[in-house]
RNA sequence: GCGGGCGUAGCCAAGUGGUUAAGGCAGUGGUUUGUGGUACCACCAUUCGUGGGUUCAAGUCCCAUCGUCCGCCCCA
């Protein structure tokens, strides 16, 4: 049997209606905040993701999905979202409308990697990007609506990281100092973090392994080498939060793996998740537009983990199927020809109806009535398709009347209204 | 890429070398051939992820492979 590639899934109907809460209430929020979804292509040339994410990092060093396509070009399927986002926004010179964007997208994203729960090589995001400001406003913007979303969707026990990694030279400046305190611990480094001092000295602060952490606890913070300006934004966005009631701590060896995040960098981690607990990261990124050949432009975003948010909401009530307002139960060449029929003008009415297909005995298309759920039943038998009536029977109550086929079309108001109470109660 | 656990029907599973692979849920048919929710009865895996091997004999042991889960790594 042909099965489905390693990780990736197959998101079954009962799955796909958290899917489809998540999306409803991502597209209310951020339409209401005026965020307009913006739709890139899920591939694009490898040398976007190289120059955009940085070659030192895993994600493009080898998690990448990266083919030649006819001609020989290097094609690269996303492995996230933000750096397509903003090759759209240079190409169709999005900044020229003035002012700020603001976008969101939603898609799938692939990263060759080590399938793990809530972890996929195609896995799916939804991210929203803030370009052409750089005030601490957007950034407080931009996690008030991470933090609106979660909220909405019920989630609780959430934990907000927040960090700055300033701009480039206050990195530059970091980076040398905390070279310089690791420097004489280096042999006491796990073997990862001895070869990261040179690659990426930043990265050793999230080490795992215990001596290292022991080692980190103490090392200089980066909060400490920021310069006035830098110091001066982040303080300005811990105010804001403070202002909105969003709750966080700072974590100074929180550092984001893609090169491109400057100044603040954020994380939202949930204890029900294992090993994968970021459901939301993201931060600022001032330089990642013009690196991409825009102009100068600020901007601030972040991603959510679609899957690692569903795993959260099917920890909590699950959600009800929708079930029909009415079933179809018919037998009889001519019943079943009217059944349908019925069932079309019905739909065309907005009253749910599910059509029984089986032609089995009524017996056994009741009891298929019933697990459906639907509140009532309408039966046509060949007396009924004879005279062109129906037999319109109320689950709950066991009670029935025979109805002619086009007056029930004329009280389907009624119908409605019955039927509403019944599922309300 | 590294280390470990697991893989029996649509789902949950018992079974740990010996003739026909428990049980439950779901499904299908019947008791009830035009009236359901209950009950009862019957049916529902020539086969245990896949491929090899050991053995008189393998779901059970060995090897490989695929998948999945946990941790590392990475990140959303």
């Amino acid at each position: 049997m042909i099965q489905a590639l390693r990780g990736t899934r197959d998101i079954l109907p009962e799955e796909v209606v958290y899917w489809q809460l998540i999306e409803a209430t991502v597209a209310e929020i951020l339409g209401r905040a005026v965020y307009r979804e913006i739709r890139a292509p899920i591939f694009e040339q490898t040398a976007l993701f190289e120059r955009g994410i940085g070659e030192a990092t895993d994600v493009v060093g080898k998690e990448m999905y990266t083919f030649s396509s006819r001609g020989d070009q290097s094609i690269t399927l996303r492995p996230e979202g933000t750096a397509g986002v903003v090759r759209a926004y240079i190409q169709n010179k999005l900044y020229a409308q003035g002012g700020v964007q603001r976008l969101w997208y939603t898609g799938p994203m692939f990263r060759y990697e080590r399938p793990q729960a809530g972890r996929q090589r195609q896995f799916h995001q939804v991210g929203l990007e803030l370009l052409g400001c750089d005030a601490p406003r957007a950034d407080a913007e931009v996690i008030a609506l991470a933090n609106n979303i979660l909220q909405t969707l019920g989630l609780q026990n959430l934990e907000m990281d927040i960090n700055s990694v300033g701009n480039g030279e206050d990195r530059q400046n970091y980076r040398a100092a905390l070279v310089g305190y690791l420097e004489p611990y280096k042999n006491d480094l796990d073997a990862d973090s001895q070869e990261r001092l040179i690659r990426n000295p930043l990265r050793i602060l999230d080490s795992k392994d215990p001596q290292t952490q022991e080692i980190a606890q103490n090392a200089p913070k980066i909060t400490e080498h920021l310069s006035v300006a830098s110091k001066n934004h982040f303080d300005t966005v811990l105010q804001l939060l403070r202002d909105l009631n969003i709750k966080y701590q700072i974590n100074h060896c929180l550092v984001r793996g893609l090169d491109y995040y400057t100044h603040t960098a954020f994380e939202i981690k949930s204890n029900d998740l294992g090993a994968q607990a970021t459901v939301c990261g993201g931060g600022r990124y001032d330089g990642l537009v013009k690196e991409l050949g825009g102009p100068e432009t600020q901007a601030v975003g972040w991603a959510i983990g679609m899957e690692r948010l569903v795993l959260l909401l099917q920890q909590l009530d699950s959600i009800a199927v929708n079930s029909p307002d009415l079933y179809i139960v018919s037998r009889g060449v001519a019943a079943e020809a009217q059944g349908l029929l019925l069932a079309q003008k019905l739909r065309s009415l907005d009253l749910g109806v599910e059509l029984d297909l089986s032609g089995s005995a009524f017996g056994k298309q009741f009891k298929r009535a019933d697990r459906s759920g639907a509140v009532a039943c309408l039966v046509i038998g060949d007396a009924e398709a004879e005279n062109q009536s129906v037999n319109l029977k109320w689950l709950a109550s066991g009670e029935q009347q025979a109805i002619a086929q086009k007056d029930l079309l004329d009280m389907v108001a009624e119908l409605k209204a019955k039927i509403k109470g019944l599922k309300s109660s």
